[in-house]
DNA sequence: CAAATTTCCTGAGCGATGTTCAAAATAAGA
DNA sequence: TCTTATTTTGAACATCGCTCAGGAAATTTG
């Protein structure tokens, strides 16, 4: 590789870290790239040289982001063999954690919108997919009798339902829960839906 | 009233209005105070006179919305007597159905933020509160026992779920689920939460 | 009704921000 | 080392939200 290359890969990756930074700090809107180009000490032009546009730069910090959200939960889902339900429940705990602990970058996933006509890079989306099999297994144990689409649906659903309560668990704007009844509560509605779900009959 | 008030309210109605349809069009991205000036004939510094700030635009167009979500699920929770668990279920298809008809308005009520340091406006927040009482009521009548605090942590929480489930699943940058299968999984996973919080006793 | 006063409206302009691009600086190749 | 290709620069552009001095309009006063 050329001096010149390297020069650039290094200066990409301090500007991911950079746009990190800032947006940890202050979300999306803290992301400004002209600070970002001080910051790591190129022109404001030359951030466009190591990165298309600012959208390409949400979509790796969101990868970093992801990265780490998949490393919780599988922490959380190998953490000593227990029931699919108690497995369930860890990783919708481990969720609402990693949420708390990196309320703005968590955010940043969800809340960025891509430019009008632009769709989302397929790499972006297949990392975000991702998520969804760390509560596919589990599924998949409570329920061998069900199509892989059908656990998929549930498995979504699941999904959907815990990341709704901790967006509004975490929001300010409304009522600011405190984490530990969140985690509580969230612990409950899990239990109940995969109760729910099992039916009487187990 | 003197002549130039009502001119005054006049131009406000209209220019909420013009701001919704820019927001029902393009989100919250669409908004420019300039084109809404050169839409309801007056200059764009206008804009300032009949609002304090888009800040205030977008929660006034958000009342609105919020207004016709509160008429949407006060119409599906009074649609006969029936169980509280039924009730449940067509409330939440219902917020659903709204969602999916009226998506970037929907939206823009959870993606706004205020400018940093500026708080949400009590009548707003109020507003906002006011939603989790059509849950409250049928949970009331499912856990007679529950003291109203429970109850309304527990209403938060189903909401919450809902909304999770909504938001990503009409999400086109992940998987745009048909909203026909959405309301379908609503109605069993909100079926199944109220059967896990009952119990199997009953 | 005319003059004085208050109030409102205008549109140019300010400060930010993302993005572009010709020119300068630097690296690569012969 | 000289030429060519590439990269970096920073000024400039287009668009935002928002402000404000000056003129227009409405209201009050004499």
């Amino acid at each position: 590789m050329s001096k010149a290359l390297i020069r650039r890969a290094k200066f990409r990756e301090e500007l991911i870290l950079a746009a990190e930074r800032a947006m940890a700090a202050g979300g999306l809107a803290a992301l400004k790239t002209r600070e970002l180009a001080r910051e790591i000490g190129v022109a404001n032009g030359a951030v466009y040289n190591l990165v298309e546009d600012v959208d390409e730069l949400i979509l790796r910090v969101g990868s970093r982001t992801l990265a780490r959200l998949d490393a919780a939960l599988t922490s959380a889902e190998s953490n000593g063999p227990t029931s699919p339900r108690e497995t369930l429940v860890r990783i919708a705990v481990a969720y609402c954690n990693f949420a708390a602990e990196n309320l703005e970058l968590w955010r940043a996933l969800f809340e960025h919108r891509m430019a009008p006509g632009k769709p989302v890079p397929e790499w972006a989306v297949d990392e975000q997919m991702n998520l969804f099999r760390h509560i596919y297994r589990p599924l998949a144990e409570l329920f061998p009798k069900r199509t892989p689409a059908d656990l998929s649906v549930t498995a979504r659903s699941l999904f959907s339902a815990v990341h709704g309560m901790v967006l509004l668990g975490l929001e300010q704007k409304l009522i600011a829960v405190p984490v530990i009844e969140l985690r509580k509560e969230i612990a409950v509605i899990v239990g109940a839906m995969v109760d729910g779900l099992t039916g009487p009959a187990h």
